[in-house]
DNA sequence: CTGATCATGTAATTCGTTACATGATTCC
DNA sequence: GGAATCATGTAACGAATTACATGATCAG
């Protein structure tokens, strides 16, 4: 009975790529949408068939090299729904969840250091997201070139800037945290 | 038998700010941490019969004022397992599901106009965001002058320069989307 | 031959939202 | 008197993760 959700959309756009199996979207959506969408095989796998039934996704078998496998592709109305969505001016599910905002929200009765602690953890795993992402620019670039799609080139430069001002400000928090912060205005 | 959730340490988190009933506990939440963690009450009421029976908070009828109500506070057990949690160093939960990137990933068959229009909405989302929390600034500064506190302020700031940012980025690729960008280098 | 990767799925569980149900009190 | 807010809870549902189960093929 239910409709389309998130997950159906992510699975379409995929999709719109080409042909491609559940493990084949699953791995896409793993370098590429993961850093502000993710989805797992139990997610998928059911969502294939239940976007077939609805007459979104055609699959059929392809054991085409050896493998037993089933791929799917885009349907007309698949590609319409798809656009319907991208099209569609419903507010934009945005949600985020920060364990160490949370942490640092009620550090108070911690130490100076502890707090400090907090401030350079947050930084260190946005500084490690921002240089995952940087690792696959280079790849994000040439494919740009090649085939002359940029959105996904402009979605990861938006990821990288955006890890990397949270990092930097972490960082920046976590000297004047830790630093004992001199009355007068003292410069490092 | 579940052990303890992030929701816990919500809950946990603010009765360390004195006596709360469930209620208020939601009412600080929504002014609060909901940028970054949100809970609702479907969580918070049952999680606090909960918390009692782990004897980390003491509950009481709590009618003063005419009106029914439940009251709870930590005990010294509870606040130990917050300051657990406050200094473990397990990896921080981080999450971000954004819709509008998704589709913006997905919109390389949409119009310049069109893509235009997602980058847009997802600026405003992110500018209304800022100035929400902008709006409980000055509340925010008073609060940490009278009683020390300088945690949640800090917090507030990073979140009003994180909307901030995000904000800033969509804009001018809002911009740099709906212009025709010259060949050559030519300025607006 | 052995471990990595390809490949597909289901079941159980967790986490969280939303809707519902109820009722008192306070403010206008 | 009526609307807003205070106040507590439950039930149904939905979204998503994780673990489980299975097996083939490929690279070393």
């Amino acid at each position: 009975m239910g409709e389309l959700g998130k997950t159906s959309y992510v699975v379409l756009g995929m999709l719109r790529l080409g042909r491609r199996t559940g493990y084949e979207i699953k791995s896409l959506v793993d370098v590429s949408t993961r850093f502000f969408w993710t989805a797992s095989y139990g997610q998928i796998y059911p969502e294939l068939r239940r976007l077939e039934k609805l007459g979104l996704v055609r699959g059929r078998r392809d054991d085409s090299d050896g493998r037993r496998r089933r791929s799917y592709e885009l349907t007309a109305e698949g590609g319409r729904a798809l656009d319907d969505w991208l099209t569609s001016d419903e507010p934009l599910h945005i949600e985020l969840r920060n364990e160490g905002m949370l942490k640092l929200f009620f550090s108070e009765p911690l130490s100076a250091r502890e707090r400090a602690e907090l401030w350079r953890r947050m930084g260190a795993a946005h500084a490690e997201k921002r240089d995952q992402l940087e690792e696959i620019h280079p790849a994000a670039v040439a494919s740009a070139e090649k085939d002359g799609h940029t959105m996904p080139l402009q979605v990861l430069d938006f990821g990288i800037a955006f890890a990397d001002f949270v990092a930097g400000w972490c960082e920046r928090m976590e000297r004047e945290t830790a630093e004992p912060l001199g009355a007068a205005g003292g410069r490092s």
